[in-house]
DNA sequence: AAAAACTCCGTACACTGTTCGGGATTTCAA
DNA sequence: TTGAAATCCCGAACAGTGTACGGAGTTTTT
């Protein structure tokens, strides 16, 4: 067992493929390789993006992919780190820690919304590359000054960033249900007649509508942006 | 366009299939496709999960679990709906809400990592079964006598049931990647070689281990919940 | 006894990611 | 200048996927 080395991949994450010293020239770039799999997949979904569509997309046969790219797996890596790489960095905004925070995760939020196939990557696990480890990086840096030990500000990156991935899980996962007209409408529909009486009573007595996805981030967002400043006004009363 | 019609599978999640009334008996049922389907996945994984195999390990041709089930993103839903039934339900538990709500929480996560396949297919919008209905039904129940308005509680509890993905999310892909022996060492030491003093200024400076995932589950999860306690408090002082 | 309804499933189709081998092209070394 | 080495490109092939089709066999109804 050869055990799936990742340093092919890591390779093309940090350090590109060098130029090479003999034989033709390289028609096409990773580079390319990766907007044109970016473009399929913002267009019609990861379910769309084959090795073969991409090949098409930029005008070469399926086989010639393998130039630049050891598999498809490192190719959704490069996708991943390179989106991940546009995002603005955390620290380099205005305001206040909490203000920082609190706009980056909107942002990543919207992000995974304009971006859902980054939402269906998100659980795979990638290795890190230079996009994702600047944002890491970036998150660092927003706590300096704030008295918190490295420990705590990883555990509070970690904390929020985890929040920003289940919403998004969830709220693409219903942005995808609503796309597609009447699907929802229909299964309400089903659910409706289909129900029977007294087995689910606690959802039988609801009246009001539920509440929409953008509150729900908001508030729960807030709490525990509630929770980092208390730790932060307890690490000023630290010796 | 046809649209994709939920029907066929909200048939089978709430009613099953009905009994045949000539030709040879059912040699199967759904529950033992379902249950098949989902030892697979356990397993090996929701990628070695395939028609035939499930076929196989049942003995009949591939082609015969179309007899049960109408494709396979309706059976991959009843594994879903199915394993959410499993789930003790939270209103039933004892103590606080609060008591409650945290032990749900933990005991999902557990769930999450203990089928990781359950988390690659969360994001996929699957009809609305049985069991998830439960789950829900009785997670507003958690909060009877709280004195929160229907929206309020249902704010509430997809704000955690989000956090809770979203964690579940990171800690399985750091399952994974723990899992393969040597893999997150390799990349780890990869890293360390490659990086470009003074790109990373901030991830340098770091001494202390990374906290662990269960500390910063912990932690927001806190965070969150002395969030709707302080609703709870607010909702108990109007008139 | 015939017909209808149904299960089971071999076969086939269009797709997937990936490997192989060979032809074309460029560069390096002699 | 010539030959070898290195490299890109890619048609073809392989093993795999989900699923539609049509026919054979089985049971129930008429």
């Amino acid at each position: 067992m050869i055990d799936d080395d990742p340093r092919p991949t890591l390779d093309l994450l940090w350090h590109g493929i060098a130029a090479p010293r003999r034989g033709p020239r390289h028609r096409l770039t990773v580079d390319a390789v990766v907007e044109a799999a970016t473009g399929i997949a913002e267009e019609e979904g990861l379910a769309a993006l084959s090795m073969r569509r991409v090949a098409a997309a930029l005008g070469v046969g399926a086989a010639t992919l393998y130039t630049y790219i050891p598999d498809k797996s490192a190719l959704l890596a490069l996708m991943v780190d390179t989106m991940i790489a546009e995002v603005p960095l955390p620290h380099t905004r205005p305001g206040t820690w909490r203000e920082k925070m609190a706009r980056q995760s909107r942002e990543d939020l919207a992000g995974y919304r304009a971006h859902p196939w980054l939402v269906d990557l998100m659980a795979a696990d990638h290795p890190i590359g230079p996009g994702a480890l600047a944002w890491t990086d970036s998150a660092i840096r927003m706590f300096d000054g704030t008295g918190l030990s490295d420990r705590e500000v990883l555990s509070v990156i970690e904390s929020v960033d985890g929040y920003v991935r289940g919403h998004a899980s969830r709220v693409v996962e219903a942005d995808r249900t609503a796309r597609r007209a009447g699907r929802s409408e229909a299964q309400l529909e089903y659910l409706a007649r289909n129900l029977e009486p007294g087995r689910f009573t606690a959802i039988e007595r609801l009246t009001e509508p539920g509440p929409d996805a953008e509150e729900v981030f908001e508030q729960g967002l807030g709490w525990l942006l509630d929770g980092v400043e208390h730790r932060i006004r307890a690490a000023a009363d630290r010796p």
